[in-house]
DNA sequence: CCTTGACTTCGAGTGCACTCACAGTCGTAG
DNA sequence: CTACGACTGTGAGTGCACTCGAAGTCAAGG
């Protein structure tokens, strides 16, 4: 269990394409040993490397703050409260995805109920239908 | 409480900017009603459709299925169905988005710890840090 | 009367993250 | 020996959702 993976293989393991992780290695997120006929090689390491990647990523973190953690981790020992901040910031804005992904959720059953539970009732559409809780901020 | 809102003052209330509001309208997403100067006069209704095209833009719906769905909903119950089929979709969607995000806050909570747990402990940044899961599928 | 600020329309521009095209190389199967 | 499929690098293209700019209108304050 520890054979190394080309890039199809470690693409689709992680759920995107073989020119994402490409473009990855273009931005200077991470670098990938090479065949000796210059094909990829991901070891067990370097696919947790773009797996890290690819989950702050898919989190909202953007390729240019991505890269700015990177080489912080690259320049060393110094550099561990900024990536830290880096990190609090990034958790806050992952949690507030959540709550906003929850009541858009709630909203998302309430019109399945509707939908779903309410076998044609008529008198419905007056509007985008009827909201179930009002607008508070 | 049942004043009319500015456009200011509704786009502050959800959360986008006024230029967003206006981009919806154009998109055909909803119809505001005019003011006799010609400025948009949202009413609570208008606010709650506003709201319900804010909610699924950010849980990952795109303007032309939420266009679509909108475009339903004017055309009557003969379309509940396809709505319904709309509606279940978004929640598989807006369910795994928050699969992914739980995963990225466990990787981020780690890292928290492990920059504001350890004093600068060193041994450190051999990759970008030591992942706490393995990668599996 | 004149300025100020918030609004109007509509075409055009921006930023981001891919995504593709193309020409070339490599290793195995037939 | 040659065909095939998977890979390579890199410049260019795409799609999406805004975001901006410019010119104009309007109501209220000084």
């Amino acid at each position: 269990m520890d054979v190394p993976l080309s890039i199809s293989e470690v693409s689709e393991l992680l759920g995107i394409t073989a020119h994402t992780a490409r473009y990855y290695e273009r931005a200077g997120l991470l670098t990938i040993d090479r065949s000796q006929s210059g094909h990829r090689i991901y070891d067990r390491k370097t696919v947790e490397r773009l797996d890290f990647l690819v989950r702050m990523r898919t989190s909202g973190m953007g390729i240019s703050e991505l890269s700015r953690y990177v080489d912080l981790v690259r320049d060393g020992d110094s550099t561990t409260e900024e990536r830290l901040q880096i990190m609090l910031a990034q958790r806050e804005r992952i949690r507030t995805q959540i709550r906003e992904l929850e009541r858009a959720l709630d909203t998302t059953e309430y019109k399945i109920a509707t939908y779903g539970g309410a076998p044609t009732t008529s008198t419905t559409s007056s509007a985008i239908d009827h909201e179930p809780e009002g607008t508070s901020s």
